[in-house]
Formats: structure tokens, C-alpha cells, sequence
RNA sequence: GCCCCUGUAGCUCAGCCGGACAGAGCAGCUGCCUUCUAAGCAGUUGGUCGCAGGUUCGAAUCCUGCCGGGGGCGCCA
């Protein structure tokens, strides 16, 4: 949908264009400034020329608005040059409310969809924890980013498949076996093996022979489900999981080596081989092959990304690492050049650490042992919606902090309370509508430009820049913006809720009608926001 | 030593591809329930945007250097 904003845009190039001078709408800035006193909209196009024509900034204003007084945009009502050469626009609200039509004409469906991502296929790896053991909080709190951002992609027309690579082999089975098989015959898990008491409890329960790998896959396969669970709790469904071993067992891996060094980019040690990362911006070269004849973990995982890319022919892959991880981006990438998939196509996002606290304590999330707190256990505390919404709320660049205890209460520490209760006084207005028999006439037959109000009028500011939002987050991969907005509108939303009654003797029923279908515009907002995090939309609390 | 992230109000964080007096929530203080849910609303206190230079008409935002915090530099995964 072109936006009023496009359309001023367009209106200032062709002021300039007037003024002989070519200014694609992208060199310049239209935005909705801060302070409502600025105007709806206001643009820096004056400041930006102005260099480039050795003319004063506010001259040049003068002139952009003397075309656009001559040639006005719809809805323009009053321009004002203002500081140090912005141009404010003033509009007619009925900007707004022809927006809100739209709104309620899209739909859930329709609305704050976009097809930025044109039909790209787009493979998004993330949580993939290793199956030696339940999730932790920290693997939630990366998993509901992940699903966050394929809801946000998928929104934005690209072709999304998630998924989870399970690494089933190698060395941490092994030592998964050892632990189980110690607790079975009554000893201590030695220092490096998993100490947790959930392997106690498998232990219990495994009949199978003494054998360290039969073990250990078993355990794995246990733990497998055990995440499986906790993922269904949160509504994370992955499209594929992807077994390590599978990629082993086919013979890729090997492929792989004899690729990389039939392109000279292997050396041989004795029996190990070293691909030559460095000659594509590694920091130093890399063991595909272990001294005994196994494949290293990145000799997998290159395997991995090649089958992603030249198998199944996904046109970019995005995968979602723990900060940990950050030593294998550079490897990766180079070995994505070295096999002329390019490094370009593969998007890695760290996850910064994420510390909890519960009251004095400060607890760490350690993947070995000890302190690290079962996903289940905050599942259980908060609820699957409140738990993603928490996560979503900040930046993945950011280490964040999370006292548990304060996230517990009712509170603003927890906004999802905030914002499904906005949702459920919308839901609550309309069953007070059905109740008392409203019947609403059709939107083209009700006066929408009685929504004047500053609380009604600051809304519907807000509920246009949805779409804008959810195409910044996807493109930004920040879904936490969209949790901001959901926080901005709800407040915005309960300001208008106790300032401007829609059904009530007060208000004349022409205004029921028109502030009813501002209920349903932002009811169709918030939904698609919510359903974007993966948060339940509450029709009461 | 090198690489990545980060330093904004007492706390948790937005703002960071340059713009108009730096924002929100929580905590603190003060008001508001005879009408659609007070899990709410309104007001108010609180900031050298880590420090120092530089670029610019304009810097929290860009560049450089310091200082602090987190993570990484395995023939672990």
C-alpha cells in the first residue's frame, strides 16, 4: 500500500526536480517527528541539498514550498519551515481516517504484510542444542527469537523453513553415555561427563546393553523428546530436524574434504587434514580431520551448510549461534567462499549472553553443569506467552539480565500483562456491543471524522506504522521492535480506553459507530503483532 | 595480543544507516473507580548519553584513541 508517506516523498522529488535538481526520495529523509507540534510528517530534503546547491537550507525550503503550495499533496493542510531548515507538514486528519479503513478492510490477513522478501527461500537454523540434556533458559530465550523471526519473514513474503540440527554424535554422546552408564552402576559422573540429576533419572530407566555410544544415543534420543516438549510448550514447531549423523553416515562429510582438497585447499599431516581457511579471511587454518581419522565438528558443519546451500538449494541460510560460538563464524564463512557458495549468502547472528538473577543471586547459564536453570522451570512460573514476549523484548546484540523474581509479579517488569490487557478491553468493548445490540453500519456509512480526539487521533498515528515496523524488523532481524510497538500501542490504546468512551449513554451514536471501528482497526493491529511474537491474544483476564 | 557484542535516569532497556528541548517501563512521590475490566489512567522527581579528541550547519548516533563489562580465539561440540 503507498503510504501518505511515499506520497510526500514523491511530491518533494518533484519540487526539486522543479528546482532542476534530481533527488531520488531516498537521499532524503520523510519522517513523523516527535513532537506532534512539528507537524504529521516533516522532511530534511532542504538540509541535504542545500550543500550540494551552496544555498541557504531555509532559501531553499521557501522554494520547495512555494512549489508544493502551487501543486499540494492530498490531505496537505498548512507547511511551516521550521529550526534549521526542516519542512513540517500539517494534514488533514482525514489522512488517518481513510488509513484506518484500510486497516479494517485488510484484515488480520492482509494488514502490515509485505512482499519485501519477494519469494526468497530462506533457511533459518536455530536453537539446536545439543540433545545432552533438557533446554535451559537460555536456549528459550534464542528459540523464541528464532521462531519470532520467521513469523516476521515469513509475514515479509519470504519462504521461510526452520530448523534444528541435532548433533547426535561425536565425543559429547560418548561422554553421555559414560555419565549414564556411571549412574547406572552407582558412581559419580566424573569431572568432564553430565552431572545433572536428569541423568539419574535415564539412568533408571535404561535397560540397554553396557555399551558407551548405544548409551549415550539412547540418552540422546530421550533428552530429543524432553526438548521437543518443552519447544511445543512455547508453540515452536521446527519444519525439519536435522540429524548430524545422517550427514556423516552418507559419506558428505568426506565429499567435502575431497572437494576442499581437490581445489589444492588442503594439507595433510601425517593422517590429519587442514583445510586452508586463512586464504579466505580466516584467522588461522582449520583440522577437518583428528589425529585419530575423525572428522572434526566444523568438517560436519561445513558439510551441513553445503547441503543447505548446493542440495536444497536454499538462497540464503540464517543460522542463530550463542555468542559462545563466535569463534566458527569466520571458519564457516570461509569455507562457504572456498566452495563458491559465498560467504554472502550465509547470515550468522550471535545471540549475546543472557544472565538470570533472582534476588541477590546472579545465576549464569553454564552449559557444563551446576547453575543453569530448565526452561521448563520458567515455563512453568510464567507461561509460555509471557516467557517469549520477555525474550523478544530486547535486542539479541545485547547482553541482557533477567531478575526472575520481578518478572514473576503482575507488573510492568512483565508487560505482556499490558498488552493482553489491552487486547482483552477491546475484546471486552466488543462483547458489550453485541450485548446491547449494536448493530454497526457499514464503515463507508459512518462519519470516521468524528475520531478527533487527541487520545483517538494519537492511536491511529500509531496504528499506521505497523506495517513499517514489521518491515523494519524483519530486515533489521529485530523482533523485539515489534515488541516495542506492542508496548507503545497498548499504552496509547488505554489512554484512549479511559479517556473516550465508546459505548455509553454520553456518547452520541454516531461516535459509538465511528470510535468502534478505531476498536476494530486496532484490534486487527495488536493481533497481527501478537501473532508475530507468538503471543496469546487474550479475549478476557 | 587479535576478533565480536556492549557502556544512555537508582534498575531493566529503546533511540545509534547524523537532525528540532535525550525516551519508556520499573522503583520513589501525588492524584483518579456511580458508565465499555483500576492487570488501568493522569501528574511529578530523576540523565556529564563511559572519557578525550575529530568530522559536520548540526553528534547519544559517524571516525580515532583510551577506560570498563560480556563472549570468542581447540585435533570440544
Amino acid at each position: 500500500m503507498s503510504s501518505v508517506r511515499d506520497m510526500i516523498a514523491a511530491a518533494l522529488s518533484a519540487a526539486m526536480g522543479s528546482l532542476g535538481v534530481e533527488m531520488e526520495p531516498s537521499l532524503f529523509i520523510v519522517e513523523r517527528p516527535a513532537r506532534i507540534e512539528h507537524g504529521e510528517f516533516s522532511t530534511n530534503v532542504a538540509m541535504v541539498a542545500a550543500k550540494e546547491l551552496g544555498e541557504k537550507p531555509r532559501v531553499l525550503a521557501e522554494k520547495i514550498c512555494g512549489y508544493l503550495t502551487d501543486n499540494p499533496v492530498r490531505y496537505q493542510s498548512r507547511l511551516e519551515i521550521a529550526g534549521p531548515g526542516f519542512i513540517n507538514f500539517f494534514l488533514d486528519y482525514g489522512y488517518l481516517h481513510d488509513e484506518l479503513v484500510q486497516v479494517v478492510e485488510q484484515g488480520e490477513v492482509s494488514f502490515a504484510r509485505s512482499d519485501i522478501g519477494a519469494g526468497e527461500r530462506v533457511q533459518l537454523e536455530f536453537c539446536s542444542a545439543n540433545p545432552t540434556g533438557p533446554l535451559h533458559v537460555g536456549n528459550g530465550w534464542w528459540a523464541s527469537y528464532g521462531d519470532a523471526l520467521a513469523r516476521l519473514l515469513r509475514r515479509c513474503g519470504y519462504k521461510v523453513s526452520t530448523e534444528y540440527y541435532v548433533n547426535d554424535t561425536g565425543g559429547q554422546i560418548r561422554r553421555l553415555g559414560e555419565s549414564l552408564l556411571a549412574r547406572r552402576a552407582g558412581r559419580e559422573v566424573e569431572e568432564e561427563g553430565y552431572q545433572g540429576d536428569y541423568v539419574k533419572e535415564l539412568a533408571k530407566r535404561y535397560t540397554g546393553p553396557d555399551d558407551v555410544m548405544i548409551a549415550g544415543k539412547w540418552a540422546a534420543e530421550e533428552n530429543l523428546a524432553t526438548i521437543k516438549a518443552s519447544l511445543d510448550k512455547l508453540d515452536i514447531h521446527f519444519d525439519v530436524w536435522f540429524s548430524q549423523a545422517s550427514i556423516e553416515e552418507s559419506g558428505a562429510v568426506q565429499e567435502i574434504v575431497d572437494l576442499l582438497a581437490s581445489k589444492g585447499l588442503i594439507v595433510e599431516e601425517e593422517s590429519k587434514k587442514i583445510f586452508l581457511s586463512t586464504r579466505f579471511g580466516d584467522s588461522r587454518d582449520r583440522y577437518l580431520v583428528k589425529a585419530g581419522g575423525d572428522f572434526t565438528y566444523l568438517a560436519g558443519d561445513i558439510a551441513y551448510h553445503y547441503n543447505k546451500f548446493v542440495l536444497r538449494g536454499f538462497q540464503r541460510v540464517i543460522d542463530i549461534f550463542g555468542a559462545d560460538h563466535h569463534g566458527q563464524v569466520a571458519s564457516l564463512k570461509a569455507a562457504m567462499d572456498a566452495l563458491g557458495v559465498g560467504s554472502a549468502r550465509l547470515e550468522i547472528l550471535l545471540g549475546q549472553m543472557v544472565s538470570l538473577l533472582s534476588g541477590e543471586d546472579r545465576l549464569k547459564f553454564s552449559k557444563r553443569k551446576g547453575n543453569l536453570i530448565p526452561l521448563d522451570d520458567l515455563l512453568d512460573e510464567l507461561g509460555p506467552s509471557a516467557t517469549r514476549l520477555l525474550s523478544l523484548s530486547t535486542s539479541i546484540d545485547r547482553a541482557t539480565s533477567v531478575d526472575i523474581e520481578k518478572v514473576k509479579a503482575e507488573s510492568m517488569d512483565n508487560p505482556v500483562y499490558y498488552i493482553q490487557y489491552a487486547h482483552a478491553r477491546m475484546a471486552s468493548i466488543e462483547r458489550v456491543r453485541d450485548q446491547r445490540g449494536i448493530v454497526l453500519p457499514e464503515i463507508s456509512k459512518v462519519n470516521l471524522s468524528l475520531l478527533d480526539h487527541p487520545r483517538e487521533l494519537a492511536l491511529l498515528r500509531e496504528l499506521r506504522t505497523l506495517p513499517e515496523v514489521v518491515e523494519d524488523a524483519a530486515l533489521e532481524r529485530a523482533p523485539y521492535k515489534i515488541a516495542n510497538w506492542l508496548k507503545d500501542f497498548s499504552g496509547l490504546f488505554h489512554s484512549f480506553y479511559h479517556d473516550c468512551y465508546v459505548i455509553s449513554d454520553a456518547v452520541a451514536i454516531d461516535l459509538t459507530y465511528a470510535r468502534l471501528y478505531l476498536v476494530a482497526g486496532c484490534k486487527v493491529a495488536i493481533r497481527v503483532a501478537l501473532s508475530l511474537l507468538g503471543v496469546e491474544a487474550l479475549e478476557q483476564m
